[in-house]
DNA sequence: GGAAGAATTATTGCATGCAAAATACAGAAT
DNA sequence: ATTCTGTATTTTGCATGCAATAATTCTTCC
């Protein structure tokens, strides 16, 4: 309750940071595009400063660059950032397997299995984007069931970097299936409490999607 | 040369960061203490915006938790807090150790090694001070072998949050003397390029780590 | 016509001012 | 004595103002 009325009194730089992270994530703010303050602000309906404390919030998650003198430009992410950023999200998503494996309670496991059932459903109808908001769901499950919120922390600030490019990335068909599978995969391991089994099946599940992501920069570059 | 130039033309806020996050990691700030936006201007001789907007960055890295309306208090680390970071550690610094086997230079290797025996002859002078010096640039190194920047950073970020407590941990010689085992045995996997052993044995010299700041906050609460 | 340099403009970084919220305090009522 | 309430003070959050740095334009010279 006080959450939702938390919410909704949501300090000035946090909303702007919000509308802002949404911006960078969605592209309305083109990689490489300076954030100039006068305009944003007077687009933002605030005062440049909360503005700039949103602004050095998202350099302190990796979404922007602070240029000393010169403000803020968007983050252009390069292969090599691609390939450093799903290392580590890879590392941190192994972990969160092995440790959910161990600590998941029953109905955790079992929100978790309904979750992927539904999203068995949303790959059946060719649904995309239903596919995705359950995808990113039973990996929040997953990160809570681990029981390490600075875990889950950390992974959502390094995943929120890649989120723009992963957002683009809509996988063939045959990608589909095989990412499909392997979230069964993910579901036998957690069933079983195979902790080694779940880190290994996500950590590769996560490169694949590196290797996607990618292609498709290739691609597009 | 620029790098150099850019340090000592810090910016404001960044240079506020820089103290106040020393105060806090070396306690002048003790824990849970309030900070008082216009007593730390006056101390620090700057304005409120620029130190208002470090205050933002320090609780972007953990530092410090902002309470709205209510300003900034330095974060007091509970059991489970520590707990979680070293997990979140060990399993970055497991990452880093297996790339680091995998993609060390031989001049990294040796370098590492040498800052090896430099911190052994700390460790025989039982000087303190120099061996956590000599210890924290291996770690540095063997991040960088690990060739992944964001890898570097995200842990860096984290182990500021212990790096208080971690601080205040002077093990006794017995502990002490098992650390120097380990690090033996991660520069053996090193040279040896046995990515896993060099994960297992930094994990394990974590988690051992671990347990000393654990046993030493519940020895002083 | 193009390049180099100077003046102008724009933009950032920091300081200050002001309003709203929270805290501290004093007095009254129980 | 204690709790409640209304007021004063402090403190935070945001807006604005000003100086320094960077970008731009205009001029001048080749």
């Amino acid at each position: 309750m006080a959450e939702i009325i938390q919410i909704s009194r949501l300090q000035l730089h946090d909303q702007v940071a919000l509308r802002l992270r949404t911006m960078l994530v969605e592209g309305r703010i083109a990689p490489g595009a300076k954030l100039n303050e006068r305009e944003l602000s007077e687009e933002l309906k605030v005062s440049r400063t909360p503005l700039r404390e949103a602004i050095k919030l998202l350099a302190a998650e990796g979404l922007v660059d602070l240029l000393p003198n010169r403000g803020a430009v968007a983050v252009k992410l390069g292969e090599a950032d691609v390939v450093d950023a799903f290392e580590v999200l890879a590392g941190l998503e192994g972990l969160s397997g092995e440790l959910a494996a161990q600590r998941a309670t029953e109905a955790q496991v079992a929100e978790i299995r309904a979750r992927h059932f539904e999203m068995l459903a949303c790959h059946a109808r060719g649904d995309l984007s239903g596919y995705y908001r359950l995808n990113a769901m039973i990996h929040d499950a997953i990160n809570a069931a681990a029981g390490n919120p600075l875990l889950a922390r950390t992974y959502n600030a390094i995943n929120a970097r890649v989120q723009g490019v992963r957002f683009r990335s809509n996988q063939d068909t045959e990608k589909w299936k095989s990412a499909v599978r392997e979230h069964g995969r993910m579901i036998d391991a957690l069933d079983a409490r195979d902790a080694p089994a779940l880190r290994a099946v996500m950590v590769e599940h996560l490169l694949k999607k590196r290797d996607t992501v990618l292609e498709l920069m290739r691609a597009t570059a």
